[in-house]
This record gives C-alpha cells, structure tokens and sequence, in this order.
DNA sequence: GATGAATGAGTATTCATTCAT
DNA sequence: GATGAATGAATACTCATTCAT
C-alpha cells in the first residue's frame, strides 16, 4: 500500500506536495486507472516493447496524457509492477491468516505463481528488468517479512525443511514464471506441475507421494510452444 | 540445411553437414569465430537486443562483415543457439555413458544448466525467442531421444519417480535459467541451490536428506540483484 | 479505400473520400501539404531515389513526420500520384466539355503531357514503378472511361482515325513524357513537337500540313541533354 | 567501332598503353567478354540497380575479376551501352546500303527500336542515365552523322516530310523504348503499333493508309502491365 | 591474375518523448 | 487538462568498392 503511494504521485500522503496535496480531479484519476488497466493489457499480451502509443490506443486517450500522469514509460512499467506487488503482499498476508502454516505457504506459493503466470510484462521485468529497480527493491523489502513470517512458522511447525530461506521463495516463483512463460501459449498452467514438485522437495524427511498436477508437455507441445513467441522483436 | 551449414560451420565434426561446403578461406572461417565469440560475449552481457553493429566492434570486424557470414541477425543468434544445442546433446551423450543412471541424469541436469545459466542471449532465445524457432525444434529434437533414455533408464533403476517425463527435463533446466538470470551479477551459481531442491524430489520414496549447496540470497543480494540488470531497454 | 483518404486527404471536394474521416488538425494539414510539395519537388528534381530525409529536409518537418502522414515511402509516392492523376482526370473532363470533339481530344493529349513532362517523379512510377502499383490501376480504372468517351466522340465525328483505342492514348502520353525526360534540362518543351508528330498521324485520310512547333534538338542540345541526368545513382 | 575502342581500354589502338599495347591475355578476353555478356543478362533482366555481385555470379566469376576489368559500376555500364551503339550505327550502315530512301529510313527505326526494346539496362541509361554520359554523347556522335545522311537521302526522294531533323530520330527511338518499357511484361512487341503510327505522320502529304500492327493493349493487359514492374525499388 | 572476404557509408523505418493546439 | 502532431536518435540491412590470399 504505501509503496503504491510513493509510487503513484500527488496523493494524500505524497510527501513533497504541500499545497493541500490535492487528489487528483476526479476525471483525472479515472484516466489513470484506464492507463494502467490499458497497459496492463497491453504489457501482459505483447511484453514490455509494446508502445506507449498502443497503451493509450488501448486507454482510450492520447499518448499526451500517458505522459501526463506518468512521467515516463518506466515510471508506467513500475506502477504496474507495484500494483501486483501489492497484490502479491496481500496473498501473503491472507497465507498468514490460514490456521495451517503449510497450507498457507503452499496457498501463497501458488497464488503468486498464478499472479505471474499470468502476465508476461510482469515476467519480463523480473526477469530482464531495465525498468523499475528501485521501485521492485522498495516493493520487495514489503513482502520480504509477511514471506519471512510464512516460512518461519511452517518450518516451526515442522512442515518445511529447515533449510529453506525466505530469499528462496521469490526465486521459486521466479522459476515457476520462466516455466509458465514458456509454455504460455500451448499448456499456461503447466506451472503448477512444477510447483508440486517442488512442494515435495519443500517438505522435511517426506517420501514424495504427491501426484504431479498437469500431464508434462507432449514432445509437440513442446515444439509448439517455441512457435507461439509473440515478443516484438525483443 | 544449407543454411544449417551456414550456421554451424563446415567443420569436419559439423555433426550435420557432410556436404563438402567448401570450407571457407582460412580468414573467412577465423572471422567467423571471432564474431561467433563476440557475439556471445555481447549477447550475454547485453542480451539479444544489442545490436549488430556492436557484435562487429567487440570482433574488430565491420558490420557487413557480419551480414557476410551471417544473412541476418536471426540467423546469427540461431548459430549461436545451435553451438549450444550441440553442446548439451553433446553433454547428454556422455551422460549416458555414465554407468550409475542416477549420477548420469544429475549431471546432465547440472551441466545443461550451468551452459544456460552462463549464457544470456541464450536465455532469451529460451524464454522470449521471437529468433530462431525453428532451429530450437530442430535442435531439441535431436536432444530429446537421448535425454528420454536418460530418463528412462533411471526410472527402470527405481532412480527417478515414475512420473517424470522427459520433457520436463527442459522445463527444469529453463527454470534453473531463469534463475540464474535474476541473480546473474549477485551470484551465479545460486542455480546450483535450485537444481539441489529439484534433484531431491526428483528421487522416488526418498527421505530429503540434501543439503542445499550455496546458501541462499541474503536480502541484500535480493535488492542488488535488481539493480544490475543489463538491459538496453528492452 | 480507407488508404486512398490518407493518400489524397479529406478535402471537402476530395472527390471518393466522403466518410468524414476528421479532417486532421488545421497544422497537421498543412504539413501534409508541405510534405506533398516538398516530396514533388524533390522527387521531380533527383528522382524517386530521393531519399525521405531529403523530402523532409525540404519540407522543413522531421523523417518522423513525414512517416506520420504516410507510412512508408511508397505510400507517399502514391499520394503523389494519385494527385496528379486527379488532375488528368480533371483534364478529361473539361476536354468532354468541349464542343468541338477534335480540339477536346488534342487538348487533352496536349494538358496531359505537360503535366507528366513537369514531373520526374511521375515519369519513373510511370515507366519503372514498383511503387504503387495498385494505386496506379485503380487510378487508370477512373481515367480510361473519360478517355474513351473522348475517342469514341471524335471518331464518330470522323476527326480521328477508326483504328486508333483508348488505351493507345496513355501509352501516347507516356512516350511524350520519355521525350520530355530525355531533354528536361534543355528544352523542356521539345515533347510538342512529337505531339503535333503524333496528331498528324491521328487524323484520318488527313494530308500533313501540320507545322512541327518547337525547332528539333540541335546536336549540341542533343549532348547536352545527356549531360544533365540528375539520377542519384540509378 | 573507335568508340568501342576508347571504352574498352588496352586493345591494340588503346592510345596510352605504350608497351606494344599488350592485348589483354586470351583468358582475360574470355573473362572480359563473360562479363559483358553477364552484365548485359542481368542488366536487361532487373535494370541497373542489379549488383555487381549479381553480374559476377552470373559471369560466374568473383566480383575483383570484375573490377580488374572494368574500374567501377559506371564504366561496365558504359562498355554495354557501347556495345549496343555500336550494333546501332551498324544497323544506320546496313540501313543506307538499301537502295530505297524510305524502306531504308523505316528499316533502321525497326531495326533500332528493337534493339532498344530488348534491354531495359538500355533504356534506363538513355532515360534517366547517370551512367555514362561522355560515353553516350561519344557514341552519339558516331551515329548522328549516319542517320543525317540516312533522313537527307529520304527527304530528297520525298519520301519524308522536310521538317523531319536528323535529331528527331533518336528521340523518337527513345519514345518507342518507352512505349516498350511500359508494357514489357505483357505485350514487349507493342512498339511496333506506335512506330507504324509515326511512320505514317513521317510521310510527306500523305493520306494515311497503314494498318497499324499489333492490337492496342487490352484493359486488362493495362493492368497487367503495371503489375510487372521488376525494378527492385528503384 | 583471379578470388571472394572485408569495409562502412547510406537507407528505410520505429518509437520514446516533447510541445503546440 | 487532454490531445495528437512533431521530433530525431537509433537500428537492421545493402552494396559499391578495396584488398589480402
């Protein structure tokens, strides 16, 4: 949440603005919103190297007004991002909520996964960020506690091996992301084929018994999804 | 296939191509590495967005030099890609000669991801390849046989839970990709963590007994992680 | 068609563009127009190898202005020459308006040369187009009706030899046009004299009588001629 | 025949070679007359803007064999248009050795503007040339002189109308390349019609009586016409 | 002499960003 | 404020010409 704030400019709390920080006429804010929902769309379908002028085609508005409210496409990029993080922070703290601590760890893992498979802007930015690293820092060290506290009580309660570290679980979701991305457009929840595997890995002195979700790629769906890359150019 | 010619080399070992191509003056076939390696070298640190001109200045060649040997950029990041290709079928075939079917498959695994995990154009050629499609089929068609004996004869050993498939075994090296990509300037062979994690549920019936290699990111090296990404713009 | 109103603008009396397609800002407009004239005058002067950094240069906007307006090369040379053929259209027009069916004819012959000598451009889409050739049909399709009724009413008249077709006329004009390329830079107007060549040869059972206007090149003319070629390179 | 002589350097009148002249090596003559041959294939097929490369591949020698023969694009192109000129004023030879005035003057526009008809590489040079330009005046000269005597003979019989002048003749040479320029593709003999045309506005006082060859082209072939521009871009 | 590899200036086109309306 | 027109640096690729083998 406050990172949306910072991130987002002359609301309330903005920090600079001293006039009475005023909050964005109401037509204003609309057109952020569209903005943002516009390039969401955008990013998540065709990636990062989409225009701004297809962003605002998408909005509804002209790419002068992008710009007003962003004062550049990283700074775009970058709320968007923090909008998913904020996403992300709110899974983590409904896992916490769970009675369960494995079960909340798993729930989050997944719900995360899922975030991030389904938005290929938000893969290319963690994966290749040129865009958006303070703001991924800053988003980041938001979530590092709630994950902290989801790993300790399950490891406490046993249910994790011990030597899994908070650090571990971004770089999980990372993985599960490439693996996402890569099938995306022939078997887009193959993700969770992976997640249960390595959930297995996750538990302590576990015999593997889960049954692997989603049959692997056919050797043909393997070649078709090299086929179905829709990056611009890169 | 001429133009796989073209691109892998007439070299006697080409593998491939047996049909005489006349093997290039000596300089032609020296520059021709050189712009191969220097295109590696920049690709990996730039990514596949840098352009020609610079693959030509780190060769110490022209550009049209490059577009000599090379018809276009795609078909220079397909050379480069297939180099690899032959590499891990290579690294397959030894795999198999390993007597222990266990050992064979996790070294495959391990060495597989330690070329991806070293090279970053070749990272995105895997997960945002808008290059090369066609050449990656091709090439993972000649890996998949030999990775599915691989597979296979681990799991006839009771090595490897019966679930596996050997299409996964790309997923998993992808994964791994990825994220050496995310800690690439932190840390670089934190991969070696992840392919740890994965080995142990790889194992059928088997009680985690692992100990992960590397130790994990510290939320330092998470925040750094971030800040060096490399870039052009995307 | 939706092209063709780019190409030819959404002037009120734009002739086949009738959907309201908003008329571009007031500056935009006349920018168009700058870079129509701009891309007359430079594409007359060197040729259709002009570059359009020489169009826009001349035109005092940016390259990426003129890509604005048109979105490639050929687009704008076909804007171009979708005026002038307007233009002949307009000529055969007012040729049919005119009561004595001889003088419409030759008048014609005669305002269609002079359009084609003045511009270069328009002799090299023409004679080797590989721009615009759609645009070049669809263009004929609007002029070949007006030209036929022309010849068809001055053979009825019996002015105007029986075996003579309405395609022989395009092809007239295009000769004229060669002769003018060939002597633009010394004598401009020498295509009169082969016009008033060819309209004697037009005339039925007719005795010469003519009286060839413009004196023929000189032998020095002649040499000159070719010493003024302005081609950039071919 | 002298023209050809000054184009092609060191033949035995070569004028500057001082050292007995040296007559080019039997293999290098063979060479010499392969690419001139290839040029013209080539030339005549895609035009001028046909590479160097192309014509050497064609010659099926390496494009230095090319510049050991001739110095640069230009002069390659001149030699070719030599080449041509030189059949031209043996065609005005051959032409006043036929003991009718007026078959002969007929005889040599045929005989010329099928020459012209044949070569597209030819026509772009008379058209837009520049290439060549000392070169084609040169050559001019050698043939002005014959066609003079050619026009005088004709005219004297009255044969010709009197105002017709010398010049006159390669302008309409050139008109007729472009009437065969324009509709290469589909009807290459079309020439022949506006020849017979002008023949008829040639004669004296004379009522026309010529049945014009070849039908005009056809709407469609009009068309067709446009379709078949093969210049690269131009 | 012949070859074909190397060169690099030149061309069409794209897109983030600025600014007049 | 909103709009979309203007800008120009950047990029992939071509081809006439030179030069090492």
């Amino acid at each position: 949440m406050s990172s949306t704030a910072a991130g987002t400019g002359p609301q309330p709390a903005g920090g600079t603005a001293a006039h009475a920080a005023r909050p964005l006429r109401r037509d204003a804010e609309r057109n952020r919103l569209r903005i943002l929902r516009a390039a969401s769309e955008v990013f998540t379908e065709r990636g990062l190297q989409a225009t701004l002028d297809d962003v605002a085609e998408c909005a509804g508005v002209g790419v002068g007004t992008v710009y007003r409210r962003f004062p550049d496409k990283e700074a775009l990029v970058e709320a968007l991002f923090t909008e998913r993080l904020d996403t992300l922070v709110g899974f983590a703290e409904q896992a916490l909520a769970e009675p369960d601590p494995w079960v909340g760890l798993a729930t989050f893992l997944e719900q995360a996964a899922s975030v991030i498979a389904g938005d290929r802007g938000l893969r290319q930015i963690l994966m290749f960020a040129t865009y958006g690293r303070d703001r991924v820092a800053q988003a980041r060290a938001c979530l590092l506690p709630v994950v902290t506290r989801l790993v300790r009580r399950a490891q406490e309660a046993g249910d994790v091996r011990a030597d899994l570290r908070p650090t571990d679980v971004p770089l999980i979701e990372f993985m599960l992301g490439a693996a996402a991305e890569y099938a995306s457009q022939v078997r887009p929840e193959i993700w969770r084929r992976y997640l249960a595997l390595i959930l297995d890995a996750l538990r302590p002195g576990h015999t593997v018994a889960t049954v692997l979700p989603e049959p692997a790629l056919s050797p043909d769906e393997m070649v078709q999804a090299m086929r179905s890359g829709t990056l611009g150019r890169s």
